[in-house]
DNA sequence: TTGTATGCGTTATCAT
DNA sequence: ATGATAACGCATACAA
């Protein structure tokens, strides 16, 4: 018997199922074969233990079934919960993930990029930060939560939804003055139509609000001072608080708990994302929940264009408020 | 101008810069060319914007700078965080890293492998929960936190001495009747010897302690009867608690909230992994860390046998503990 | 040192 | 329907 140090090939089954190679090539993908070839075929494969070469597939076909997903890191919760599903999505498709960790810097974005373009992928969904990005004009691309040009289709949550729908849900569970807290990056993207959306919300409930804003790099210590400005006599003017996400929000949670102002009762706080505890557990506070299962599916669609109509160029989900501790319970 | 619908190959380079095939490949793989050829094939690259085709070359050269993390989700924190720090290590080496999802699931994880034996992976990385998973002689396959079998490497942490470090901690804080709590696959895996080694530590401390072991699918509510039946005139019998894992510890805090218990007043409680609060915030809990950036960067010199000796069995890495609000601060 | 030729494992286009 | 043969893009042994 012959030792194989490589793995066997087509070649191979087609000598010992004694047939020739296109026959077998058609055994394996699937394509009309007279019966007792395919028996034949098929055992041998069996017996060989065959696998296909997807390395020579994707040369002569160009078509590799990966795609590359580009994104800051697996750690944060939202970014995590995107990693997971896009998976699990493309698993469905039998489609392979190549995973780009950036850490959000421009340069890796770029390398990274180019990596999947000589990958030959089929496709890039990207969650990326990079304002100048260049992406090849061949290469499919879905971005995540920013708008990256007329070719290229954005998914994201109705993030202005969101905030209107924070603005009404505090409004509903009797908030008079609120205040709408943020920090993130400078650059223009999706997310930010939070903020549009919350004062457009506060105006429609005549809700009195105010705004403060960071940037990314802008010490936290500048909302325990606003909040501490607004506190008189041990009480705090607002009795409402909306955060960007919910990941400001447990900040916020813990200055506020420093303060002495107790949560709900003294002040109630609305959080976006969905984040729950180690993944699955409890929601970490009461929040705007984005679908991130729908934005994974939708993105794998987009870019696969299977029965989808054209190339929207901006896909908005839609976003639910959850309880999660953080809010008075709703009156029922 | 000729419109190329495919992108640009070796052959264009090399009839751009009037040179031969095989120079353009030196150039590209960095082997000696002479000074005025090198010029004019990297000008050509330039104006042509050619990348290096992969499929081919790992076609060619069978390897692929490629390869697979088997891994049950990228949600969970401890799981989360592996793949973060796996894919910076493999970055560092310029390799690539195809992700898979398998929700812990045996038939998923075989699966998986059969592709990335296709995608012609140069090594497997896996976390994995199939007792009976078949890995081709020769796939590299280093595994976390399971034995499985003398061919493959398993990377774990120093899961004994972690158990046995939560004792003495306990000890050290003036415990004198500690729990340990367990839920967990009923499989033979690494973490497992976390309860010998809390019990070698209490042992060796001279510090009583009882055990309540449930295996996954077991409903949570017997840890409450658990507690509730250690508890006296409002009194929890013990003052010290290791969970044996953060998530584990998460879920019992909640529990002995509701049932009246102070943390860490009445009750110090200890977990195992290191989990933040979104990943980058402070400790869930008071914790045995896990080096899951040390796990990380082994298991990648592991599999790519770079500057390692031979192949070791075992592997385990040093944990340490982290204080995280739910034990006595240290004295000092 | 540079150029040429062959083959990696598959698929697809042909005749048969 | 089946079987031979030519690419796919690159690396490399070998000839120049």
């Amino acid at each position: 018997m012959k030792k194989d140090l490589s793995a066997p090939t087509m070649k191979d089954v087609a000598r010992e199922a004694g047939v020739a190679l296109g026959t077998v090539s058609k055994v394996v993908n699937g394509l009309p074969v007279g019966e007792p070839y395919r028996l034949r075929v098929e055992e041998a494969i069996q017996k060989l233990n065959y696998q296909v070469n997807s390395y020579a597939q994707g040369l002569k076909a160009s078509r590799t079934h990966t795609i590359a997903l580009l994104i800051p890191n697996t750690i944060e919760p939202f970014f995590a919960s995107l990693v997971y599903h896009i998976n699990l999505t493309l698993l469905k498709r039998k489609y392979r993930m190549l995973l780009c960790s950036t850490d959000a810097d421009p340069g890796m974005e770029q390398e990274y990029i180019a990596m999947a373009q000589q990958n030959k992928v089929d496709g890039i969904i990207g969650l990326t930060y990079n304002p100048n990005l260049i992406i090849e004009e061949g290469t499919p691309f879905v971005a995540i939560d920013r708008s990256m040009g007329p070719r290229i289709s954005c998914v994201t949550s109705d993030n202005f939804a969101g905030g209107q729908l924070a603005a009404e849900k505090l409004a509903d569970l009797g908030c008079k003055n609120v205040a709408f807290l943020r920090i993130g990056s400078s650059l223009t993207n999706e997310p930010n139509k939070r903020k549009a959306g919350f004062e457009n919300g506060c105006l429609s409930r005549e809700l009195h609000y105010e705004m403060k804003i960071l940037n990314d790099g802008d010490p936290y210590e500048e909302f325990e001072t606003f909040l501490k400005e607004h506190i008189q006599g041990g009480k705090l003017s607002f009795d409402g608080i909306f955060c960007v996400t919910d990941h400001l929000a447990y900040r916020i949670l813990k200055i506020l708990r420093k303060l002495g102002q107790k949560v709900p009762e003294d002040v109630q706080v609305i959080g976006f994302d969905g984040t729950r505890h180690f993944g699955f557990q409890e929601y970490t506070c009461s929040t705007i929940v984005q679908p991130v299962s729908e934005i994974a599916q939708m993105c794998v669609d987009l870019l696969l264009q299977d029965n989808m109509p054209a190339k929207p160029p901006l896909v908005c989900l839609p976003v639910s408020y959850a309880y999660g501790g953080t809010t008075l319970e709703e009156e029922r």
